[in-house]
DNA sequence: CTGAAAGCGCTAACAT
DNA sequence: ATGTTAGCGCTTTCAG
C-alpha cells in the first residue's frame, strides 16, 4: 500500500505538496500537479481514508438509514440516492433498522457517529427522542417521507394522495370502503401509515360516510401481509365494496387473496393502492403514483448541497403525486348482480 | 465529541486502559472495566473510527458491490448480508456498479481500498482483470453467484437449474423453445446469463432439438425488458410454444406482453422463469426456486469467519435449487386448437 | 509556489 | 493491572 510519502519522494516534493495537488487545492504549479497526478496513478496510490478522516474530520461517506432494503420502494430510493452520492464523491453506508431491536440499537449506539458526514433517513417516523439523537450529531440531516425540525426533507403530500384515492372510490359510487392500513405489528416504521389512515377517515367523514372499525385492517408491509389482510376482510359477514390499500404491495396481496377466494377486482371489489409499483401496471391496479427514485436522488442532493456549501440551511422539497386510474376500480355492482 | 482522553481522566486512568477496557481486552480489573464502561455510557463516548482505523488498519466495515440495488433479487441478498454483518459488529458500505461507466470507475479507483476489511461481490461476472484488482487488495473476498480463484463463494448450480426448467418444458412435449437471455446490452453484469444460455443450448442438444437463433432474444434485466423481449418473439413469423426466461422478472414482463397481445400462458405459450420472485406465485409462474436472502447471509458469514479467524481460507458453499411447477406451463396445444 | 512541523484520536509495545 | 511512548498517514498552519 503506497502512501503519500512515497509519491512525494518520487516526485521530489514534500507530502504537503502531494496532498494539495491531489485534492485540487490551489498553490501548486500546473507542472508539479501534473507530474504528481501521473505518478500517483502509476503507483496506484490511494489515500488512506482513516488518516485523512482523522486529520480533517471528514469521511466522504453518507449514512443512509432504512427500515428495509428488500422492499421495492426502498431499493428504488436507495438507488436514486446512491447515484447522486457517488457522483459527488461520497460513499454510502447502509443501515437497516427494520425491527424494534435493530432500531433501538441503532439510535442508542449511533454507529454512524464519526463514520459519516451526513445522515439520510428514509421513510421512518422518528420519535422526538430519536430525532434528537440524530440532531446531536451536528451533521446535515435528511429525511424522505415527511418533515421534521432540523432535517432537510423531500416528501409527497400523503394526505392529498389518500384523498385522491378514497375520493375516487366514492365518486365511483362506493360507500362501503375498507382500508388495509400497513401498520406494522409494533408501531414502528413509517409515519405515512398514520397520516394515510387519518386522511382516509377524514375523507370518509367529509362525504358523510361512517367508517367501520372492522373494515380497518392492519397489514404487514409485504405482499403476503396484504393477502392476509384481505383474507380477514373476506371473513367478515358484511363486506366492503372497495378497499384502499396503504401500498401497492399490500394491494397486490389483496388481489391475490381475492383471486384465491374465486373473486376478482373490480367485479366483486374495487381496489386502489399507493406508490405505482413497477408491477402495478401489470396487475392493472389503480394507484396513487409518486416518483420514488427521484425522491432518493433529491434528498441526497440536499445533503450534498449542505456539505459543499458548509451550511446547515435546511430545505423542504415537495413532490407531486398523481392518481393513476386503471382496471382495478369500477362502480360497485348491486349485490343482486353477483 | 468526547474522546478517550476525557473518559480516562474522569476515570482516573490512562487512555490505554480505557481502550483496553472498552474493547474487552484482558489486563483490566473488573472494577476498573466496569467503572469505565459506565463512564463511557454516561458521557456518550464513541470511538473515532478514523483514529482507531488509522492505528489498527481495521475499519469494521465491509464493502458490498452490486450491479443494482433496485432489483428484488439484490435487495433480498443485501438484506441477508446486512443482518449477518450487523450482528458481527460490521457496517455495510454499498457500491453499485451497474453500468459500464460506474463499473470501470469502481475497479479503477477501487474506492473500497482502505475503507473496508473485506469485499463481497454479488452476482457479478468479474473479468480476470477485475478479479485481480480485488485480489490485490489483500482482503477476504466473497462472491455470490459463482466461483472464482481467491474468493469464498456461495452459489447455486445454474446449469442444473436451467436444465430443470428446460427439461420440464421438453417433458411436457415442447420442442419449439425460446430463451429470453437476460444479457445486458453490453456484456456486463452477472455471469449467470452466460451459463444459463449455454445450459439452455446443451439441454436442447441433448434432446435432439435444434435451437433457432431468432428464438434467443436478449432482455434487459427488468420487467419491461422481458416485455420487449416477448414483443420481439411475437413479431416472428414462426413462434415458439414455450419460453425459458433468464429471471422471473423477465418472465413477468413476457406474461405482460402476452396479455397485451391478447394471449395467455400456458394456453398459447408456456413460460418458465428463474428465482421464485415473491410475485411469482401470484402470477402463477413456473420457476426454478433458489433461496436468495440466505445466500447473502451465508456469503457474509464466510467473510466474517475469515475476519474473526484471521485466516484467508476460502470456502465454497453450494446452494440447493428446486423446480416449482405452477400454472404457466402446460403441454403445447396443437395449432388447430388455438 | 513549496517545505517543515505539529497534531488529529487512537492502539500497541514496552515498561513498571 | 496499568502507564508511557511512539507512531498510524494524512492535513494544516506557518515559514520561506
Amino acid at each position: 500500500m503506497v502512501g503519500i510519502e512515497e509519491v512525494a519522494q518520487r516526485a521530489g516534493v514534500s507530502p504537503s505538496t502531494v496532498s494539495r495537488a491531489l485534492r485540487g487545492r490551489s498553490g501548486v504549479s500546473d507542472r508539479t500537479r501534473q507530474r504528481i497526478a501521473e505518478l500517483a496513478a502509476e503507483l496506484d496510490y490511494s489515500i488512506s481514508r482513516s488518516a485523512s478522516g482523522l486529520a480533517t474530520g471528514r469521511t466522504f461517506c453518507i449514512g443512509v438509514v432504512v427500515p428495509f432494503v428488500w422492499r421495492w420502494f426502498f431499493g428504488q430510493i436507495i438507488g436514486g440516492a446512491e447515484q447522486v452520492l457517488r457522483a459527488a464523491g461520497y460513499d454510502l453506508m447502509l443501515y437497516t433498522a427494520g425491527d424494534e431491536e435493530a432500531r433501538e440499537r441503532f439510535f442508542r449506539e449511533l454507529p454512524v457517529r464519526g463514520r459519516v458526514d451526513a445522515v439520510l433517513v428514509l421513510s421512518m417516523d422518528l420519535t422526538e427522542q430519536e430525532a434528537d439523537r440524530l440532531r446531536g450529531l451536528d451533521l446535515p440531516l435528511g429525511l424522505v417521507g415527511h418533515e421534521a425540525e432540523g432535517f432537510s426533507s423531500v416528501h409527497i403530500d400523503d394526505r392529498l394522495g389518500t384523498k385522491l384515492a378514497v375520493q375516487h372510490l366514492i365518486n365511483l359510487g362506493h360507500r362501503d370502503i375498507a382500508i388495509i392500513q400497513g401498520l406494522e405489528p409494533k408501531p414502528l416504521g413509517a409515519i405515512a401509515p398514520i397520516v394515510r389512515r387519518e386522511a382516509f377517515l377524514r375523507t370518509l367523514y367529509d362525504n358523510d360516510i361512517e367508517p367501520r372499525p372492522e373494515w380497518m385492517v392492519p397489514g404487514e408491509f409485504s405482499i403476503s401481509g396484504g393477502e392476509r389482510a384481505m383474507d380477514r376482510l373476506l371473513a367478515e359477514s358484511h363486506q366492503p365494496t372497495a378497499v384502499f390499500a396503504y401500498a401497492d404491495e399490500l394491494a397486490m396481496g389483496a388481489l391475490r387473496s381475492l383471486r384465491r377466494h374465486g373473486r376478482s377486482a373490480p367485479e366483486h371489489m374495487s381496489i386502489v393502492g399507493f406508490d405505482d409499483h413497477e408491477m402495478s401496471e401489470y396487475v392493472d391496479l389503480t394507484t396513487v403514483a409518486q416518483p420514488v427514485r427521484a425522491q432518493g436522488a433529491a434528498a441526497a442532493q440536499l445533503l450534498i448541497d449542505q456539505l459543499v456549501a458548509g451550511s446547515r440551511q435546511n430545505t423542504v422539497v415537495p413532490v407531486p403525486i398523481e392518481l393513476v386510474v386503471r382496471g382495478s376500480t369500477a362502480p360497485p355492482r348491486k349485490t343482486a348482480e353477483l
